[in-house]
DNA sequence: AGCCGGACTTAGGAAGGGCAGA
DNA sequence: TCTGCCCTTCCTAAGTCCGGCT
């Protein structure tokens, strides 16, 4: 007889295809394309050198783009303002193009305005024009946010094409203010089934190619014209076919569990070799197991921002220190890293990894890797021969993950189940450098809060002293409770202070990528049974969504 | 061996929407 | 009923890693 657990879990196991097929039927609406541009209307006007000039259609459009940003900080970078002026000219006429040839004389404030009052009037929009908004919406979605695969309906993650626009880069990027440009259809590729009813494209266009491949996931693609790479239209994070391969992800990451001390006992040793390559893979590995760095690829420079990871980390990246506050061996890390978040750090490492770095920079300066001899590449061939599936992103999932579950068991107060939670969460998000900006109201709704509380303690001490009272005459005939009212105020106060705890802990720190991407939801499935916690408390609707499949399955014995 | 295109995951910020308190 | 706040959803950039090619 076969257990519910073991049923459930063979319903998300069933691996119907081997060697990289993906699906076998696959139909779609193909993608949803954005509206095309409405001309300015006649009472707005662009003016260049105090002069009323009438924008080609081309010119106007993009002019609005960049009209539209000019709240925004980045349309005072110069890099910005060069790059959009000369791909905006690119998009003028030979007239515009002699007349128009210095972006400080170009004034776009009607434009300007006249995107503010858009955005005004949809704020001020009514119920009913509201409710027909959201109506019309839906219908899109129902249209075009649904496939079907394998015959079952799934949802689309990204159904509609990126609408065009001034390209926004993180960061110092060297592209930033260019022209990102509108996808026609004769640039998009569809991936569909041969026997299934092939997208129609907009009326009067055609596809650029219609292709049968199910080794891929994907649904749609075209080439994005700023940098050249591949965009996608995939399914969404609920997708049997997405959960398959998240699940797929950490059951790598547990498997690296089980052979993690060897491993450790390997890099440990190599950091002994005399072959440079050996022991800079050693030092880098040490970086990756210890502080969750990411691989770090080489990059074209002048491409992107100026970013990097483990394998890619420069001289002027770090400084060694022999002591630092009464630590000895210090490395100090100071880096652009992903989406150029700041990666800062003073880290105790053991002696040979900190010789090793030393050697590593002799007679290098700023600018040099310090890792010469190592590439990502190089690193994942030896990580694959430890073990089967295993690269460097490895090292995050798995020590996220390992790092919730010996959290929870540390730190779980049975009184604030959830703040227990929520800083298991945070020290992962800590460990994955998960940063966000510190929201702008922090400081003043942290103080409302705080008067919050303030007065609940006031009243909490108005119900004692009436419990007190109430005791006093033991008949009390009172309609209100007073013990219950106490017991409330306590309740509520405690609450209120946990999540003033709770928030203040959380002002520059995401939590939501490492739960996302990182942590192994069984855990937190398994923790939810453990403690009689709702599982909706810590997973929102969405989230319990791309995680059906731990949720189905999990149990709370389970042990990542 | 190194390079590059391709496919996929991971990431933070902007926009949207719903709800509690004024 | 309005307003401000917080959470969710949307958006798309920026990574990782693989495999095929030269």
């Amino acid at each position: 007889m076969e257990t519910v657990k073991e049923v459930r879990t063979r319903r998300w196991e069933e691996k119907k295809y081997e060697d990289g097929v993906k699906w076998m039927s696959l139909e779609h609406n193909g993608p949803y394309f954005p509206p095309e541009y409405q001309p300015l209307p006649d009472d707005v006007s662009f003016y260049y050198n105090g002069k009323k000039v009438k924008l080609s259609l081309a010119a106007e459009e993009v002019a609005l783009f960049f009209a539209q940003m000019l709240d925004h900080e980045y349309t005072t970078k110069q890099v910005f303002r060069e790059n959009f002026f000369k791909d905006w000219r690119k998009e003028m006429t030979a007239e515009e193009r002699s007349l128009i040839q210095h972006l400080e004389k170009c004034d776009f404030g009607e434009l300007h305005n006249l995107h503010k009052a858009k955005v005004e009037a949809r704020k001020n929009m009514s119920k009913e024009e509201k409710q027909a908004l959201k109506e019309a919406n839906q219908k899109i979605t129902d249209e075009y946010g649904y496939c079907l695969l394998d015959r079952h309906k799934e949802r689309i993650g990204n159904f509609k094409i990126e609408p065009p626009g001034l390209f926004r880069g993180r960061g110092e990027h060297p592209k930033q203010g260019m022209l990102k440009k509108r996808v026609q259809p004769e640039d998009v590729i569809i991936n569909c089934s041969k026997d299934s009813r092939i997208p129609v494209p907009p009326a009067g266009h055609r596809w650029k190619e219609v292709r049968h491949d199910n080794t891929v996931t994907w649904l749609a693609s075209w080439t994005e014209n700023v940098q050249g790479s591949i965009k996608y239209i995939m399914l969404n994070a609920n997708s049997k076919l997405k959960g398959e391969k998240d699940w797929e992800k950490y059951e790598v990451a547990r498997k690296l569990k089980s052979c993690v001390d060897d491993i450790r006992d390997q890099y440990l040793r190599d950091l002994k070799s005399k072959e440079m390559v050996t022991r800079q893979r050693a030092v880098a590995l040490y970086f990756i197991d210890k502080l969750a760095l990411r691989a770090g690829n080489e990059k074209e420079e002048g491409e992107t921002a100026d970013t990097v990871g483990c394998c890619s980390l420069r001289v002027e990246h770090i400084t060694l220190h022999d002591q630092l506050d009464g630590n000895e061996c210090v490395v100090e890390f100071d880096f652009l890293g992903k989406d150029s978040i700041r990666y800062y750090n003073k880290v105790p490492v053991i002696k040979k990894v900190f010789k090793s770095v030393k050697l590593f920079l002799e007679n290098k300066e700023h600018g040099d890797d310090l890792f010469d001899r190592l590439n990502t590449s190089l690193l994942n061939k030896h990580l694959s021969s430890l073990m089967p599936g295993l690269t460097a992103k490895v090292f995050r999932t798995y020590n996220a993950s390992i790092t919730l579950q010996q959290q929870l068991k540390a730190l779980t107060n049975r009184k604030t189940k959830l703040l227990s939670y929520n800083r298991a969460n945070r020290a992962v998000a800590i460990l994955c450098n998960h940063q966000r900006a510190p929201p702008k109201t922090f400081e003043q709704s942290m103080a409302t809060l705080q008067t919050k509380i303030e007065a609940r303690k006031e009243q909490l001490a108005l119900a004692k002293t009436e419990l007190k009272q109430a005791k006093k005459e033991a008949k009390a005939k009172g309609n209100s409770d007073p013990k219950l009212q106490k017991y409330r105020c306590e309740e509520q106060l405690l609450k209120m202070e946990v999540q003033a705890t709770d928030r203040e802990e959380n002002k520059q720190i995401a939590l939501g990528t490492s739960k996302l991407n990182y942590l192994d939801p069984r855990i937190s499935v398994a923790w939810c049974k453990n403690m009689g916690v709702p599982i909706e408390k810590i997973y929102n609707k969405t989230q319990r969504e791309k995680f059906a499949w731990a949720i189905d399955m999990t149990e709370a014995d389970f042990e990542f």
